[in-house]
DNA sequence: ATCGATTTGTTCGTATGTATT
DNA sequence: CAATACATACGAACAAATCGA
């Protein structure tokens, strides 16, 4: 297969260009930006192709313009520069392994933090979510993007907003993706253990026990990985076992 | 303090509509796009204030134009919006004790893979990290963005892209942050205490006790984020000794 | 293989609204 | 109030790429 080469107009090539000034230190943060007209001139560009550029450069929060004053230079800048590196590679990412791998790492410490922040009331709503997904269940092939919800939920009552919006976009990847057909003719056995373990995670929070439902959540989506890479974790050593061997050394 | 509401001009209205127009159907996942003119006209805008907001969902990976065919609606629109929100959250937010929670969640996993995962060459390149480090910490008050080396070069060995890159824009967020400056003037036993702890952390990893490096990475973590709020996990249950409980109860 | 139609890429000229002085 | 500097917005045009006849 022939990697696409996109043929590189004008307006990525300026972008490009501005960012790494502002990254070489030739623009400063907070700076002021000649006008429009004068930048277009010395990159020797129409003014319009000058605006698309940045446009997408003020969207990412890496430029500032202000009607009637001039363009600005972003005091968080270099951050946004960083930000926006991380997006691309999140949009170019189709290992589904590393998107469970991230999952598998996070969703545990949000199970563990929801069960310790979510209120009495966020609790019966989860009930509630999984109740519908039990009619689903029972009525139809449930599954896929149904399964998400609960996750979702969990990771809401988490209250750390840059991973539950991390997860949102991993779990959307993964329905948009094969993955998501690919769950549609999972064996129904899978289906069932996945759905009891949405239970017994809920059993947890219910009970207010954090560590259980970090554990319970654990294996849950560690069953997933096997079902999609049967040789993930060989190499692993996280296990309830070994863990307990190794505490009870001490 | 008066929240400066930023006069949204066409280009942003533009886009919110077109994303908004994705979302609830109305424009399709590989659609067709009419062409710029006749979009421009359905929108009663000029055909520059179109195509500066079809450049932006281009570069959002949305919107796809291919010159001399058309625009079309990227197959995972819908995902690179989701993408696009989190990126909107990962700009806006500031609270530097949800970055180090994020830290604390997913350093100690990068800690347990990389120990997994890391080459004995990438073990001797971390060892030199740590040298460097030791001799700035002796020659001068070395810290901040210094101390972000080691993090970095064990997340890279982690082999998870995604939650590395994800941790890089955190410690650029906060090093460019008030945390940056913060950490300047902290006290002298906190640094020693954190340089101790990625001594033993790379120890462990020497060692290839996955289980002890990740163990001593959250501790790591958590002492930092005991000195910007002494209040934190005061709530949290999430301690080797009641883990040791519970896991002997059983 | 050439031609024409279509569509994005690119440029220029001009007018308007807004903020600073 | 006037002058200036600037971003915002529009319209017309040509260039380059693609596709089908």
């Amino acid at each position: 297969m022939i990697p696409k080469i996109k043929k590189i107009n004008l307006g990525t090539q300026l972008m490009d260009t501005m960012i790494s000034l502002i990254e070489n230190g030739t623009w400063k943060a907070g700076e002021k930006l000649p006008n429009e007209i004068e930048l277009a001139n010395s990159f020797s560009v129409s003014r319009n192709i000058m605006r698309e550029s940045m446009k997408i450069l003020e969207n990412f929060g890496i430029l500032d313009s202000k009607t009637g004053i001039g363009t600005y230079i972003s005091d968080n800048a270099i951050s946004n520069i960083c930000n926006m590196r991380f997006f691309e590679s999140l949009k170019n990412n189709t290992s589904i392994e590393k998107l469970l791998e991230t999952r598998l790492i996070i969703e545990p410490e949000l199970a563990y933090y929801a069960t310790l922040r979510a209120t009495d009331e966020e609790i019966e709503t989860l009930k509630i979510v999984l109740e519908e997904d039990t009619k689903k269940h029972l009525i139809t092939n449930f599954f896929h993007t149904d399964d998400f919800h609960f996750h979702l939920h969990v990771a809401k009552y988490a209250r750390n907003d840059i991973l539950e919006n991390l997860l949102t976009t991993i779990l959307e990847q993964l329905s948009a993706d094969a993955y998501g057909n690919f769950n549609k003719f999972v064996d129904n056995s899978v289906k069932i253990d996945s759905f009891n373990d949405h239970m017994a995670v809920f059993g947890a929070i219910q009970k207010r026990d954090p560590l259980l439902a970090k554990e319970i959540m654990y294996h849950h989506l560690f069953a997933r990985m096997k079902v999609i890479n049967p040789d993930y974790g060989t190499n692993l050593i996280y296990s309830e076992k070994i863990r307990n061997d190794r505490l009870k050394e001490n």
